[in-house]
DNA sequence: CAACTGACGATAG
DNA sequence: CCTATCGCCAGTT
């Protein structure tokens, strides 16, 4: 068996569907590392084209977006509004609509 | 092999 | 609420 982290966290990141959302740390647990928050954010960086990961469709536990003003952010921002996902007040996303839950 | 690096997350103040 | 700090892990330098 494999049981490489990396392997599965992207098998996962494929697995969100359009108009949801997952946070790193998600992405981390349903890999099997709670804590693998970071490798995530690897994978989003060395493999988001090679492996065409929808990497806009991660955020933060905040429901935010990490990237900067600038460097990302809108990109991130318009591609999810694309998916029909809104922003609230602070930029932020309703977990209770858009969360991605691996079950339902 | 040691140090560095991240789009994080939880905790403390 | 906000900043500061620490912990975590794997891939790079």
């Amino acid at each position: 068996m494999v049981s490489s982290f990396s392997k599965r966290a992207i098998e996962i990141i494929k697995r969100v569907p359009f108009g949801k959302v997952a946070t790193y740390g998600q992405i981390a647990t349903y890999s099997g590392n709670s804590r693998g928050a970071r490798q995530v954010v690897r994978l989003l960086n060395s493999s988001s084209e090679k492996e065409n990961l929808p990497w806009y469709r991660i955020v933060n536990s905040k429901g935010n977006i990490s990237l900067k003003h600038g460097n990302g952010y809108e990109l991130q921002k318009s591609l999810l509004e694309k998916e029909k996902i809104e922003f609230g007040k602070n930029d932020k996303i309703d977990f209770n609509k858009y969360l991605w839950k691996p079950l339902g």
